[in-house]
DNA sequence: AGCCTAACGCAACAAGTGTCGCTTTGATCT
DNA sequence: AGATCAAAGCGACACTTGTTGCGTTAGGCT
């Protein structure tokens, strides 16, 4: 039974406007740019709400009353990026499709702006002042819908039983390389998403 | 070729000090204690020199001077913590072992306490200002000091082919969890460690 | 034992952060 | 079009953070 990629719709994180057309949305983009690029040149810890006001061209009162916190506010920036998900590939074999799928992932984290990005999400999530875990796994959870197909279409060809469990396969697939990225920093090498996609592939066998 | 897990003695953070005799060693470890526990206490975001001065009852511009930036104060703090490794299990065989040794991290990562630290290393590490990726690949290689000999002792009882790559297999085990643990925060199923200790064999054997 | 000086404590400071009351603007509705 | 009020702008404020100069303390050395 393969878990479903549920794609539970991120609801934003800034105070619910009552009076969401025209101006507020308006803002509420220039904010958000703005944090996405404060983001990437310094980080989720040099992360302020008057640089982003200043860069936003925004006064810093309304950005603190619509993102009391810099959690909030830095993770509503970042939800866009799940938008952009990992684009799945279809080459007619799984191995190719993992390994593909992967390169996809390892080249965003290869990039130091998407990198930072990242580690501002994780950072921000490791704060304890608000509870995302809703909203980050909403975050995920978007970021692989797709991946299930992957699975299920190597099923159909019979390259993998019809017991696998799509989840865990991907969360095989794809930890590493967060693992490497995101937690001990060790740099990539050149065989790492091919080796890692046979590994995969092997243990889903299994 | 298995790779072989350095344990490179992590050298300390705090500015060096050319008398660090009594006094300064008292300070340092009073400093070192007082930053764990308001890491725990509020985590990494929460952080501040003057919190961690008051608690080990030390002056503030002390602290400062010896460690400028919030992330080496916390790094610093916390290298202590690679000390108590992972421990490394010996039961005979490969599988058991592993997932004795997996059972041993989640256990840890699903204490309150712990994840908190980790979180805070991570945290740290995305803080951008100081480089720590050497200090880092030192963390990590201690936390997984020995498990280079689990893997060659399963190579020698003929469970795993000579030519297996230890790192490899211990990154392949492992990274799952903290995956789940400090990037999407999805909790752990009962059989996540019997999965994933099995899902490396098999990679291994591939 | 007594000198030397690295390192700490103390105090004052500039700069940055978060909050609040009030005024002004402009989206929405009759 | 004009009235209404949610939300933005503005300014003032208390609090926190990081830095610096100087006097004091206590390791390390002869």
């Amino acid at each position: 039974m393969s878990k479903s990629f549920s794609l539970t719709v991120a609801p934003t994180l800034d105070t619910v406007r009552e009076r969401p057309g025209g101006r507020s949305a308006r803002i509420r983009k220039l904010v958000l740019d703005a944090t996405r690029e404060e983001l990437i040149a310094g980080g989720y810890g040099a992360l302020s709400h008057r640089a982003v006001a200043n860069r936003a061209g925004v006064d810093p009162a309304t950005v603190y009353r619509r993102w009391p916190t810099r959690s909030r506010l830095a993770t509503d920036a970042l939800l866009a990026v799940a938008q952009a998900a990992v684009p799945v590939p279809d080459t007619g074999s799984v191995e190719s499709d993992l390994e593909r799928m992967l390169d996809g992932i390892v080249a965003a984290l290869e990039d130091p702006t998407m990198l930072r990005l990242f580690h501002a999400l994780s950072a921000a999530s490791a704060d304890a002042e608000a509870d995302l875990s809703e909203t980050l796994r909403a975050f995920w959870d978007a970021r692989f819908e797709g991946a299930g197909e992957l699975i299920a279409r190597a099923v159909k060809r019979g390259e993998l039983p019809s017991d696998v469990d799509a989840h865990a396969i991907i969360e095989q697939l794809v930890s590493p390389a967060y693992y490497r990225a995101l937690v001990t920093g060790n740099p990539f090498d050149p065989e790492f998403t091919h080796r890692c996609a046979k590994s995969a592939l092997a243990a889903a066998r299994a």
